[in-house]
DNA sequence: ACCTGAACACCGTTCAAGT
DNA sequence: ACCTGAACACCGTTCAAGT
């Protein structure tokens, strides 16, 4: 790559994901471009699809997450670790918003620039679930893909305005499911009375 | 309402459900006037946003929902109750793909016209929940909201084609999660080997 | 009262023309 | 080899002009 293609890349790169965090993966790449100070051709042609920016844009948190991944099962016991990823998992996506719809249309689409690092993802995930079944610390009738979707779902609550208040408590209760006889993470503190919803 | 007025929303209205029905909630507006034959105007004069026109399509819908839970109340278990209604919610927003976001948004913002049909469809499902609490078959740490945010997450992935497939099974596992000691409904058939996620 | 469609300000995507 | 921006086909939303 030549010295400034290589110089908009970085600079596209870096406006992107200011972009991106402010107003969500489905940002206007015009936009991007425009705040980039380069020609809307230029970013087409370092990021052929939005899928491919966010590839870019994704790439190293996501192998973050697959290396946590292994540190944890390495250093944690089974349900633990995978409480942890979990958490991590769905506070990464947060990040960005609107990120999960992205990752999981990739996830079905071989051709999406995104498919290989979710693919990745999804496996880190099955190896910290597989090691908590084998325990019997978790739900012997979830694969991977299940895992995948539930971590969606929870990112994507997080995501809503509505819902984002009540965000961790709904992760304990998800976490609940996929890890039955695990305690809750909080001093499971009395609710407030059912009156108001 | 004037004769002719009256024919074109019923018109536009039954044009929306179809379009709305195979293209999801953010189908285009222009699109919709288009295929009722009718000026892009007409449209807004009858809906003047996106959520009015949604509120319309889904009133009825929304109503039966309330009713069924009411019928539920009074015929069902507590638990069977709010199972059944919860696997009802799900299918029905899953006619219509998107509706899910702009009901969960229409949630928080009083200002949408959407708003009420919302709140009144929480208090419906608050209602069956408050019920199975009371006899201890549901998690006593949920409130109304909660509910909600956790028949949206399930939509949600009913929409995404990555997990389709694996919609039945997402709710079983949630559902267990809002009611512990319930058998799942399925037959507990044994799961595929995991070598494939 | 109600309807129409042009007008405006945005998009994503492509591609001929430039350096 | 790379960059640019006009061109095209779409949006949502508003509003003057018509009946």
């Amino acid at each position: 790559m030549r010295a400034d293609a290589k110089k908009n890349y970085d600079h596209l790169l870096a406006v992107a994901r200011a972009v991106v965090k402010e107003q969500g993966a489905d940002a206007s790449l015009r936009d991007i471009a425009r705040q980039a100070d380069v020609g809307l051709g230029t970013l087409y042609r370092h990021f052929p699809t939005r899928e491919a920016l966010l590839e870019a844009l994704l790439r190293t948190t996501l192998d973050e997450m697959t290396a946590q991944a292994a540190d944890l099962e390495a250093s944690n016991a089974p349900d633990d670790a995978l409480v942890t990823w979990l958490r991590e998992a769905v506070a990464f996506t947060h990040q960005y918003r609107g990120v999960t719809e992205l990752m999981t249309a990739a996830l079905d689409d071989p051709e999406s620039a995104l498919h290989a690092s979710c693919v990745t993802v999804r496996a880190a995930g099955a190896r910290l679930l597989a090691r908590a079944q084998a325990e019997g610390k978790a739900r012997s009738d979830i694969d991977g893909t299940e895992l995948f979707a539930l971590i969606a779902a929870l990112a994507w609550l997080s995501d809503q305005p509505a819902f984002g208040r009540h965000a961790p408590r709904l992760f304990e209760i998800v976490a609940s499911a996929i890890l039955p006889d695990r305690p809750d993470t909080e001093g499971r503190t009395p609710r407030r009375p059912k009156t108001r919803s």
